[in-house]
Formats: structure tokens, sequence, C-alpha cells
DNA sequence: CCTTGACCTTCCAGTGACAGGAGACCTTAT
DNA sequence: ATAAGGTCTCCTGTCACTGGAAGGTCAAGG
């Protein structure tokens, strides 16, 4: 199968492909004039890597998720305690992200948003007590 | 004020406020020595984007409030879409992250944790029907 | 005067997970 | 023979910083 056929059977692009093969998450074979060519077991391994990225885990979680789905000896735990933290750390943008809203859907809400230059949006972040402090929890 | 006292006046690592001078957000004056000298007025433009940078805009929505701002004869109505927007794409990231915890809350409730290797969320990510397909809202 | 230590400077590299594009090679159809 | 389309590798850019190296500056103490 080319790169496009697998492309297409796990809705993933060819760049993110290539890229997962250089990162050694994938090996498709090669053919005698360099294309490669991925295989119903490959292409199994891309649709778990795909719904696994779908669900907001990392590169590195995937690598370890490949690593325990192949090991038949593996204890559920160390599935599972991936899993919590990632779900943790997906509460804590939850969380992060509603705080924003919270604030910025006040600042909006009392905004007249019309020709005149009055804005509570601006007052807002001239003044100190704004709302949300500390951003972290969204870029870690 | 050095930029070690502007840092702790604004909340903000000096590094940031070097990276925020080479992006040409704020412009502190410079002393003989070339060190960079912040001024009440710069550390309110910084603490003005500290407060937004919290509110999660991006660089570029930073740099529109900030003329906006500094223009008097503005009209509200131009900085209500730049907040309504960005309170947009925090909806829609809400919306997705909620997505993936309601698909993870189930898969880790139903793995036992335990030294056995049967697991349902290894399952879960080997079989189609595992929940969300689409992560494109988290990363725009 | 010299040294120590705490600042400050610039510049370069790395992050995560790709996306875009250049230039070249391969395949298939006309 | 040629044109179109698929594939290859390699390089750069994204976003908003963060870390570190190499070197200049300043105030205090001996």
């Amino acid at each position: 199968m080319n790169i496009s056929q697998a492309a297409k059977a796990t809705g993933l692009p060819a760049k993110t492909l290539r890229y997962y093969e250089e990162i050694g998450l994938v090996s498709p074979e090669r053919r005698p004039n360099g294309y490669r060519d991925y295989s119903e077991t490959t292409v199994h391994t891309l649709r778990f890597l795909a719904r696994a990225r779908a669900l907001g885990f990392g590169i590195e979680d995937c690598r370890s998720l490949l690593a325990l789905w192949a090991d038949k000896s593996r204890a559920s735990a160390n599935v599972r305690r991936i899993a919590q933290d990632h779900l943790s750390e997906i509460e804590r943008k939850i969380a992060a992200l509603t705080d924003m809203r919270a604030t910025l859907q006040h600042l909006v809400n009392t905004c007249a948003g019309d020709d005149r230059p009055e804005c509570p949006i601006l007052q807002g972040l001239a003044q100190p007590q704004c709302g949300a402090e500390d951003t972290s929890a969204l870029r870690k």
C-alpha cells in the first residue's frame, strides 16, 4: 500500500505518516524503488496512533501505549496510569479554559461593541482585578 | 527600573520581557551601559499584556488590543470582535477537551488497573468506535 | 586595586507535532 | 516522447517562549 492510500485508510496526512516513521513510531517496508509500502499491520498501528492522538495523548505517551499494546504480558495498571495522568491534564486544561471563558464572557457582555471608544474589555485588561492570572496549565 | 525589577512588577519572566521587545510589543529605554530601563508606562503596558495573555489571547491579538488601547478614537466594536472571536475559539477548545474527557473517563473507569494484561483502554484504542476523531480544534 | 558575586547583554538551540515547499526521481497513460 | 501525478529527501516555519553559553557591568568587601 502506497503512502497516499495508507493516509486515506487512516485519516492521517501523508506528511504525518512520514513523520511517524522518522521518529520511530512505525516502520513501513520499502519497495525496490524506494517507495514506502504499508502493510495491514502497519496501518492497524497507525489507526491506533490516530485514535490515541485524537484523545490528546502526546507522542511519547503514544510510544508507551504502543509498547504496552505489543506486550502481551503487560500490567493494565501501567496503561491506566498513563491514561489517568492524561485525563488529569485534560481536566486542568478544561478548568483553565473555563476560567478564561467566564472572564471573557463577562467582558464581552458588558461591551457595547459600537462605534464609541468606551470599552470595558480594554478597561478590564488595564485594571488589576480582571480574573485569570495563570495560563501555565495550558502550556504544559 | 531594571529588567528583573520589571519582571517582578509584572509577574513575567525577564526572558519574556526581552522577547516582547524583540517582537516590538514594548520599547523600553536603554541606559548608557546598554541595560534596559523600564518606565512606569512600559510596566503598565506589560501588565496589560500579561492579563491579555492570561486570558489566552495570542501575541498578534495582543498587538491589536494594544493598538486599540492606545487609540482614543477607537470603536469598541473592534475590541469586542477580537474578544468574541477568541471566546469562540476557547469554547471550541473546551468542547473538544470535554469530548476527550468523556471518552477517556469511560476507558479509565472500565480498566481494572492491576497486574493482569487485559485492558479496555488498549482495546478501545485498537477498535474503531472509540469516540473523538478530530483534534484540530485544539491545534489551531 | 582586585576579586567575588549578582546582575545584565547578545546570540543560538530546542520545544511539539507537524505543514509547506523546493527539487528530483518514478510510474502510468497517451 | 511527453505530460500528469505520485513519491522521495531535505529545509524552513509555526507559537511563545525557555535554557544555556560567552562575555560585559556594577557594588561591596578585603
